[in-house]
RNA sequence: UGUAGGGUAGCCAAACUGGUAAGGCGCCUGACUGUUAAUCAGGAGACUGCGGGUUCGAAUCCCGCCCCUACAGCCA
């Protein structure tokens, strides 16, 4: 590409640091604002968007001429000096002085998403394009630097990364429905919507663990809260108990904020994000029992009885009014899936917690202690009807050296969902496969 | 899967108790030397989701099907 740039190659990001030199910039045309004899055209390069000027004065007629009739999107290269600007959105323009076309997209399909307004339906279906506008941008951003803030914390806290195969023999939890896959020779395999027991395992071999990567619910959920294929980082420890789990999860969900507060504010104010909301999310978190959570939701006129699991208004009830995420633990035994330890002097309760955001993004984390006692554990896999062959191996972690251990679950793109501010998760994840949308 | 709402040009969208398809974006032509989703003037572009029915006449009413959205259940 280095024939197509006539002068020192940058990015739109780092353009204010070249101001008074002649750069070149590759990139796409975002949008243009033509006056006659005066052209802006906005330059996006993934980095950023810049406005440009060409004057027609200053420049041969065929290069005005180019530059008047270019299309949205068409890919370019402009090359110009750099220069302050107060009244170009972003402070720095490029005065055009010369200009390749690499490709002009023709007039008779003009690229479909123009900046005014658009469906959920059409935009979904262009979710390949739908990517270069500046909302989808900043989101993407966000998610990005999630994901880099949840693998900085397990790193630097002596957590060893040790992913979970996503071909799985059977159920995990034995709840939720699941993706069959045709494997060999009639074989059925599932996809994975949890690395659970084999962080576990891992657990036993490292110490402290976790696994990150997608996972898949064959649920026919049509929520905005709801993916069939999503990420979740799920740490493990040995020699942990619920608190354990309690307070890593409170201080990977401030570290994670920190960072995108840090990192990202220029995103954050493309989606017209409240930081202070985000600001205000700090150690220590509220901590409720199961009990007092469904005391509290039945005094705000909830239909929950004791027993039940939470509902979606439910959760919102639940951190109503509260600036900070509310950790409900000790759920009933049967709500919660059959590795979960009972709590010692209330047997009917699970040591199981749950982490509910505020301002409605519900769940984003799930986890607890889990059962390290083999006959127990033996139990519970016959009350739950489960076949015991498929997890001899995963008694024999109770076999050889069982310690107390517990772990966690986090969803990403709820965890995104929230950091943006948005509506629905189908926009935190750049190709969101839903109950009815597998494509692009 | 249930309940509710919806499907009108490439996109967004109006059309009352049935009367013969507004407007905007984008595209094309022209004007404009500081535009900020630029503006102004003109132009092209629609078997009103599909199939059937009622009617002199259906985007509008009725029946069936397809698709979308929101909410619920389940969950991260």
């Amino acid at each position: 590409m280095s024939e197509l740039s006539s002068a020192h190659r940058i990015t739109i990001a780092e353009a204010s640091r070249h101001a008074g030199e002649t750069v070149s910039i590759p990139g796409w045309l975002y949008n243009l604002r033509r006056s006659g004899k005066i052209v802006f055209p906005l330059l996006r390069d993934g980095t950023g968007v810049m406005q440009c000027v060409g004057v027609k004065a200053n420049l041969p007629e065929a290069t005005f001429e180019t530059l008047k009739n270019l299309t949205q999107e068409s890919s370019l290269i402009l090359t110009g000096k750099i220069r302050e600007e107060g009244r170009a959105p972003g402070g720095y323009e490029m005065d055009i002085e010369r200009v390749e076309v690499v490709q002009r997209v023709p007039e008779e399909h003009p690229y479909p998403i123009t900046p005014k307004d658009h469906g959920v339906d059409f935009l979904m279906d262009h979710r390949h394009l739908w990517l270069r506008s500046k909302r989808q941008h900043a989101i993407i951003g966000i998610r990005h630097e999630v994901i880099r803030g949840i693998r900085d914390y397990f790193d630097s806290h002596g957590f060893t990364l040790v992913d979970t195969p996503i071909f799985t023999p059977a159920a995990c939890e034995g709840t939720s429905t699941l993706f069959e896959v045709d494997y060999f020779d009639d074989e059925k395999v599932y996809l994975t919507q949890s690395g659970q027991l084999y962080n576990e395992a891992n657990a036993m071999a490292f110490g402290k663990v976790y696994c990150f990567g997608p996972t898949f619910r064959a649920e026919k959920s049509k929520t905005r809260r709801h993916l069939t294929e999503f990420w979740m980082v799920e740490p493990e420890m040995a020699y942990a108990d619920l608190e354990d789990v309690k307070r890593v999860g409170e201080e990977l969900v401030c570290f994670v904020i920190a960072r995108v507060l840090e990192n990202r504010r220029e995103e954050l104010k493309a989606l017209e994000r409240d930081v202070a909301k985000l600001e205000a999310v700090k150690a220590p978190f509220h901590r409720m029992s199961y009990d007092d959570a469904v005391k509290l939701l039945q005094g705000k006129g909830s239909e929950i009885q004791w027993g039940g699991d939470f509902g979606n208004t439910d959760e919102t009830l639940l951190t109503e009014g509260l600036d900070r995420p509310v950790m409900v633990d000790r759920y009933p035994t049967e709500v919660k899936a059959f590795y979960f330890q009972p709590d010692a002097e209330r047997p009917e309760l699970a040591l199981g917690v749950d982490f509910i955001a505020p301002e409605g993004y519900g769940e984003i984390i799930g986890g607890g202690q889990r059962i390290h006692d083999c006959d127990l554990l033996l139990k519970r896999l016959e009350e739950h009807k489960l076949p015991r062959e498929a997890f001899e191996w995963y008694l024999d972690l109770r076999r050889y050296g069982t310690v107390p251990h517990a772990g966690f679950g986090m969803g990403v793109e709820r965890f995104v969902a929230w950091m943006s501010g948005i509506e629905h998760i189908r926009e935190t994840i750049a190709y969101p496969r839903m109950l009815y949308r597998t494509r692009p």
